[in-house]
DNA sequence: TGCCGCAGGTGACAGCTGTCATGCGCGAAG
DNA sequence: CTTCGCGCATGACAGCTGTCACCTGCGGCA
């Protein structure tokens, strides 16, 4: 018997991955969570040996999920359900150790067999990203990525310098870097690319 | 039994929906689309009861698609199921003649129980929703609301002035009233105000 | 006819944005 | 020890942004 424990923020989505999954016979639903936190106390609780996860929830994201099992060496296998085809998501799921990951618009028939498949010791990706996986690397530093956010939630810029701590001066030049990284006119542009990539 | 239409582009969500249904002894799933347009010919050639479907879908949202059904007066009853949150959807849906409204994170366990209240002639809204529901009013002009996409792409009022044939002066009056209008400090809020309330 | 409202436009101005040159301190590499 | 790169900062400047006052033409409408 495979213990799986669902972490999904769309409660539709989350109950219907339980009936779908529960409905094998060889797999057991031991758990339902909201959100990354939710998630990790019922791995706590319920020692599944899988957690399947959204990346995209409130309160701990899948990504931070994975990473935090890692750290604790947990013997849960994460694999990670998501609906964003962005490369950056897939790297950093790698970088934390994810068994498994796969598209909310994949095919749907064999996600028992993606369990099965990482149960087995095999890692799953979806194939439509397994090839762009490593074709661009996250070129935003810490500064930058931060004020990209600010900027993509209307702040201008003495605002991100009163948020930051920073001077207003460094906060340009961290948006000019930025902008000129991802070959946009200005940060709003900016903010948009590196969101489609999964760098914010 | 009860004849379904299934229209949701994610095919996990869409394939789960099928099964939880299908498992009702009184509903038969009857067709899937992954579009708007997908789904008006799978109405066509089935003439189900009713028609299960998401709003943000490519090729012809949900809203598009009540309205289309509406005109024709097609005997499919429409019951949409998103994951927004926004008056302004629920608005147009009621306009559209929509008989139900659920929300992604709503109670999954009556679904079915939404479509037979459906079936038995009720309207069935999302509760969170229905106080809300006439709350606000969309307050902006279509010259409006097509420069805030515009922003919300990242053009600068140059840019914009381009693309719309206004003047440039102009382009600035009416998003200054947009700003305005919803109460934001410039016009990246403005729009980030407006898609939030289901106004874009 | 005269008045109003409204879409669209102009001009001015303070403040913000994007760009560039330049500087300083500090830790790593030579 | 020196040099280099890097993080952070400053100052200057052209161009964009947000705000405001005001103008024009046009379709209602009393």
């Amino acid at each position: 018997m495979i213990k799986v424990v669902i972490a999904e923020d769309q409660t539709l989505l989350r109950d219907a991955l339980a009936t779908l999954l529960g409905l094998e016979s060889d797999i057991e639903i031991v758990g339902l969570a909201a959100n990354g936190r939710e998630a990790h106390d019922a791995i706590r609780r319920q020692d599944p040996d899988l957690v399947l996860t959204d990346i995209e929830m409130p309160d701990m994201t899948g990504l931070e999920l994975a990473d935090l099992l890692r750290r604790e060496q947990s013997r849960t296998r994460v694999v990670i359900v998501t609906t964003f085809d962005r490369p950056g998501y897939l790297r950093r799921a790698m970088e934390a150790g994810v068994s498994g990951f796969i598209l909310k618009d994949g095919p749907s028939a064999d996600l028992a067999g993606a369990v099965r498949r990482v149960m087995a010791g095999e890692r799953v990706v979806a194939p439509e990203l397994a090839a762009r996986a490593w074709d661009e690397a996250d070129p935003l530093s810490d500064a930058e990525r931060r004020l990209l956010r600010l900027a993509e939630a209307g702040l201008d810029s003495p605002a991100m310098a009163e948020a930051t701590g920073l001077a207003r001066g460094t906060v340009r030049n961290y948006l000019h870097s930025a902008i000129g990284k991802l070959g946009a006119a200005n940060r709003i542009e900016a903010a948009r690319r590196a969101r489609q990539k999964g760098w914010l």
